[in-house]
DNA sequence: TCGATATATATCGGCTCTCGATATATCCTG
DNA sequence: CAGGATATATCGAGAGCCGATATATATCGA
């Protein structure tokens, strides 16, 4: 949709590890602990995730460790990875702010008395009531 | 992947919607005004968006005009799809934060000379060069 | 006048991504 | 010994986005 914005997963596995090197379940953990318990990413998302951001080169196998007879494969962010990270974390902060001001410009547009002069981009033919929300 | 946060495209219908009713073609343009041509809304995105949009009660259809022979169809904001998109760009924000964060931690974490002390989480074992982007 | 571009609607097939379920295996706690 | 946490991984189903396509009118330049 976006020029080529990563998705959502994505974005959430890449702010996981953009402070240490982690593997995949204590990526899962690390995803809800950030969030506050809100995020929630699925361990059937996870793999997929890290395969694809492997492929694009913005992480990488970091090392692979034997903790008390368990595998733990560790994956770090590549400098693309942090550039990515960073560039997708601007285009969200952007997006956020543009939506509240726009949000707030709704609410003042629905405030107004009544639209008489030199309305803007309001068809002059406009029916039902001024602005407002449902 | 979240509790049940909205998609991309959804976002940004509702982001163009935020500040007066639009149509259809309206919005594909004012997503590429708001976001400076960073996020391109596609045609083939936007009636399935407006279609699940209205099913969740977040937009309404406000009027339909026929203008210079063209019909246009105008959706407004319901006050639910408001309060969506305001709890959207908080958590967007959030998100953003979160990363910026982040990254900075992974700096400090990369610059600093040796980490010696209660290293945190670092398992005791931890091999090759501690911290540091590839 | 003809063709290209902009405006404006809408659908469809294909592809990608996410989720839930499932599988395997070890360790710890009750 | 059972259940839950830790840890890996795969698969099918469903959802969502894109590109192509279709239809129709208005405008503008060649």
């Amino acid at each position: 949709m976006t020029a080529k914005s990563m998705t959502r997963a994505a974005f959430f596995v890449l702010t996981a590890l953009a402070d240490q090197p982690r593997h995949g379940y204590g990526i899962l953990r690390e995803v809800d602990d950030l969030s506050d318990g809100e995020v929630q990413l699925r361990v059937g998302t996870l793999y997929g995730v890290l395969d694809r951001l492997t492929a694009d080169g913005l992480i990488v196998l970091d090392r692979e460790e034997i903790q008390q007879g368990r595998l733990r494969r560790y994956y770090r962010l590549t400098d693309d990875g942090v550039a990515a990270l960073d560039t997708e974390a601007e285009r969200m902060a952007a997006g956020a702010g543009a939506a509240r001001r726009r949000i707030a410009e709704g609410r003042r547009a629905a405030t107004r008395p009544a639209p008489q002069g030199p309305a803007g981009l309001e068809p002059s033919s406009a029916p039902g009531l001024a602005g407002g929300y449902a």
